[in-house]
DNA sequence: GCCTAACATTGACTATAGTCAATTCAGATA
DNA sequence: TATCTGAATTGACTATAGTCAATGTTAGGC
């Protein structure tokens, strides 16, 4: 196993992954054994819409994005992971080829893990397989989820909704909160350009009494922002799709 | 097992099915016990967005229509899908409640199978555990491509890429087809209001040549109608995510 | 602590899509 | 075949977001 941090287990960072709640001991054997640990600088491009894939990935720090670009260069970030999730282990069932782009969001820690094992484990631990259904569940329903609010919700909109799920959902009175990520790339991920998200975070502000400075923002009401939000929503605040537990959590959204 | 139709049988319907071509005997005797066939007329709701889930649905014939609505009525079409599919079942990862509402687009027919077996059936027989994960895995990457499409692509983009995809993708010339249900649907199928929609198509139709009447289109030269459209895609046609197989297979997309 | 590059904001203008209302058209039904 | 209803189109106008360019702002590297 190549490790740049030496007191660093794969194995015991693979045990504590939900996802792999249930696999074999082998399949931990194996993964341990096979597992690059890297260290990505922000920006750095870890494979691209297409390539063949023998790897996939699991975050141990930092943030990823996946993208898909056009010939011109313009691109639709698709999803921001946050630590713990994995990526790229769809290419398996996609002729072995990555249908997204990966690059680092910042700079992030990240592990390289072989499919192949993970396909075989699959096939052969059940209650994994049903773990990996349930998380690719999730998954389609926050697509659902995106695809509704780009096509319900204004701008505003849905720079409130990412703020409220960043919120503890139990949560009641004031609450501060720190974007996880550039407001460039927040955008890119709700789909608007960085001047628009600018203009349209000001708007939020008027509307709901937001009190922002720099990353750092303010919600003295959560049900003005909710009842604003949420208002262009299937559902209602607190988001039925996330648990009420700490709000890094919820950024697997 | 209630029949609407005596000549049909449920379990030659799935052992048809791609998707089950691997489950039990047991499986298949289960469902045909257990199923009822539905005659469905358009419009017609057979469930929504967060109603306790016992059953999930595979269609027999015409369209049934996936969305997500607002309090005050506004809706999102996540889907559209076609005969030989099956929704509703992913409730059975999600405390068993469906995560969107379904309805009949054109009068069609769907069977209704019960969930608690279907859950059961995944986690006794890997291999159809592994057929589901690669449907699935199929949905997320539809899902990533519509979420491009509606970032990077204009209307008529959008409409044209939906054309190009009811063509058999290893078409070379002109090509006649018909669509498959109404503009209005294909509108909301794309995020676009109906209006917008009759628009665009013009629009499309001046600059790529089309030859519009009524539901039928005729395309005199793909390339151009590729060349437009797919400007705005990250992947060239013919599409990479579909097969080179009859048209009518591809709206499985 | 200063400098710099990337990030963020603002202004002015344009492009695109949405809305509302009025017809027109086409397919199903009697 | 006449009628009726929902679908589709068109026009006029509005709202929203995108683009381009200039200018602030800030955090990290030296």
């Amino acid at each position: 196993m190549t490790k740049i941090c030496p007191t660093f287990s794969t194995e015991a960072f693979l045990r504590n992954t939900p996802l792999f709640k249930s696999c074999s001991a082998a399949f931990f054997t194996t993964m341990d054994q096979q597992s690059q640990l890297l260290s990505l600088a922000k920006g750095q491009v870890l494979f691209v819409n297409g390539d063949p894939a023998e790897r996939f990935y699991l975050i141990k720090s930092g943030w990823i994005k996946l993208f898909r670009e056009t010939l011109d260069g313009a691109q639709a970030v698709v999803d921001i992971l946050p630590e713990r999730q994995i990526f790229g282990e769809n290419a398996s069932f996609n002729n072995d080829l990555y249908t997204y782009s990966a690059e680092s969001a910042e700079s992030s820690e990240v592990l390289s893990l072989p499919l192949a094992a993970l396909k075989n484990e699959l096939s052969k631990t059940p209650e994994f397989a049903m773990n990996m259904l349930r998380a690719l569940t999730q998954k389609t329903g926050t697509q659902d989820k995106d695809i509704e609010h780009r096509t319900l919700q204004n701008a505003p909109q849905r720079i409130g909704c990412f703020l409220l799920r960043l919120t503890n959902q139990s949560d009641q009175g004031p609450v501060t909160l720190h974007l996880p990520y550039d407001k460039t790339l927040i955008a890119a991920r709700l789909g608007i350009q960085p001047e628009t998200f600018s203009r349209a975070l000001s708007k939020l502000k008027e509307e709901t009494g937001l009190k922002i400075t720099g990353a750092t923002i303010e919600i003295p009401c959560l049900s003005a922002l909710s009842d604003y939000t949420c208002m262009a929503c299937s559902s209602q605040f607190p988001c039925k799709d996330l648990s009420t537990t700490p709000s890094q959590q919820n950024l697997i959204n």
